[in-house]
RNA sequence: CGGAGUGUAGCGCAGUCUGGUAGCGCAUCUGCUUUGGGAGCAGAUGGUCGCAGGCUCAAAUCCUGCCACUCCGACCA
């Protein structure tokens, strides 16, 4: 992508509503652009980022044996009633009235539509287990949005529902979600600890936020430090295997980790001193299992193997792509701009023309873009008539994990430079290599 | 929803107290010179001062009402 051609458009200054780090660098990178309290545009830059983001869920989604669909947004009040939310939801529902006057929402959340959807098709046990999962977006008329993306009004999210006989199934498709969670947010390069959740009237133990450390964190966290340096399953690990699947969620939940709402003092006390770990936190992902809480209501039952019904067994699996594009710039930025992980960069590499209109530069920049695409290479360049600290500035900026310098200074000697963003490593290859370097 | 603020050019701000024909920096446009960490000089464009009403010879400025947005708190993915 030239970026002449892309639409990218970088704030110098910061504007004064933005409080928190992500929400500066995402308005300065030119990524979003607010329209209202809590909702926002995404521009070219930040919608990038959701996508790579995007996938990296599905592709765990998917491992996990989850399958993908599309509900809509807005939502008839009928189903609602059925499940008694309608009247039990409250404000933060964005209610609306179609032209004949029925009773319209914007959609919160899907567990009704789900339900709906499944009892119409699903009728026999040898159809389970199902897990079915889209990423929409939601809207939530928050009382007071802030923020930016971290807590907005309308946002996108990943929601998975899962259906099962009996609640020993429910238990491993809790399992199988858990696992992929702890391995997408491993792959967007965030350290995120499973902390136990208020379960709500359902009670047991099958609700965990995950949660990453970050000091501009929504809330206070307390964890068990070992956690930072457990190991996530790999691309291995077999899904089926419901003991292997167990002992991994055994594991990660066998220390304490609990936000504020569900801190136990004395337990976290009984922690070795030097292994306790009190911080902020960002809630970046929420597994739930609810049993039969909408099934019973709106009959989703299923016959079983010996000829009786019963309400299949459910639980919820979210996670806020657009929340995270904020919570990996908490965790991965400096004084400046973002450091994105490779898995959620919008390019790869920044090409830097640092003297546009010299044939030797633009000749050599010309010859590395084209390498760039050939090898796959996701490349922004930025081939802007500016001097070379502007360009510095705006790479720097939009944090691309490798910049690739083309000047006269190591253009005479055949070289160029790179540099890595994360660290600030620069290294001086012949142009030949560039590609390679960074691959 | 309680409390506190802010609305003046694309962005950041001054001007409001004490009424008198709207200003600064950055950005943008033109020209020349520059080219490895947000260039210099010269010139130029751009604003119904959030909206509506009122007081006044005269309102960004005073009065009344409304709207939008932000921050703290309670609440939430």
């Amino acid at each position: 992508m030239l970026l002449t051609r892309f639409f990218l458009p970088i704030l110098r200054d910061t504007p004064k509503e933005a409080e928190i780090v992500s929400h500066r660098l995402m308005l300065r990178a030119g990524m979003l652009r607010q329209q209202a309290a809590g909702s926002y545009a995404w521009l070219p830059l930040g919608l990038r980022v959701l996508e790579k983001i995007n996938r990296v869920i599905r592709e765990e989604q998917n491992r996990s044996g989850a399958v993908e669909l599309l509900m809509p947004t807005i939502q008839s009040a009928d189903l609602w009633r059925e499940s008694g939310r309608y009247d039990a939801y409250g404000k933060e529902m964005l209610r609306i009235k179609d032209r004949h006057d029925r009773d319209m929402l914007y959609g919160p959340t899907n567990e009704e539509m789900i339900t709906d959807i499944f009892r119409s098709y699903v009728k026999s046990y040898k159809d389970l287990p199902l897990n079915l999962y889209h990423i929409q977006w939601k809207f939530r008329d928050e009382v007071r949005p802030r923020f930016g993306v971290m807590r907005s009004r309308e946002f996108l999210m990943k929601d998975a529902y899962s259906f099962d006989l009996d609640q020993a199934g429910a238990r491993h498709a809790y399992n199988k979600m858990f696992i992929a969670y702890l391995r997408t947010f491993a792959r967007l390069g965030l350290k995120a600890i499973p902390m136990r959740a208020d379960t709500g009237p359902i009670g047991g133990d099958l609700s965990h936020e995950f949660i990453i450390l970050a000091s501009t964190g929504e809330s206070e966290v307390f964890c068990h430090k070992d956690y930072l340096d457990f190991g996530v399953p790999d691309e291995n690990t077999s899904f089926d295997e419901i003991g292997r699947v167990q002992e991994i969620v055994d594991k990660w939940t066998s220390l304490y980790a609990a936000t504020s709402e569900m801190h136990d003092q004395a337990a976290f006390d009984a922690i070795p001193e030097d292994k306790r770990a009190s911080a902020r936190g960002i809630e970046v992902g929420h597994i739930f299992y609810f049993g039969t809480k909408y099934s019973e209501p709106m009959k989703a039952v299923v016959t079983k193997p010996d000829g009786s019904s019963a309400p299949v067994h459910m639980g919820s699996y979210g996670i806020g792509p657009s929340r995270l594009v904020a919570a990996l710039i908490e965790a991965n930025h400096d004084d400046a701009g973002v450091i994105w992980p490779e898995a959620a960069a919008p390019f790869k590499v920044a090409l830097l023309n640092l003297k546009q209109g010299d044939a030797a530069t633009d000749g050599a920049c010309a010859q590395l873009y084209h390498a760039l695409a050939a090898a796959g290479v996701d490349a922004l360049y930025d081939d802007r008539d500016e001097r070379p600290g502007a360009k510095f500035a705006t790479a720097d900026l939009i944090g691309l994990p490798w910049q690739i310098m083309v000047g006269p200074r190591s253009l005479g000697e055949g070289k160029v430079e790179i540099k890595r963003r994360a660290t600030g490593e620069r290294t001086l290859v012949p142009i030949a290599d560039a590609v390679a370097a960074i691959a």
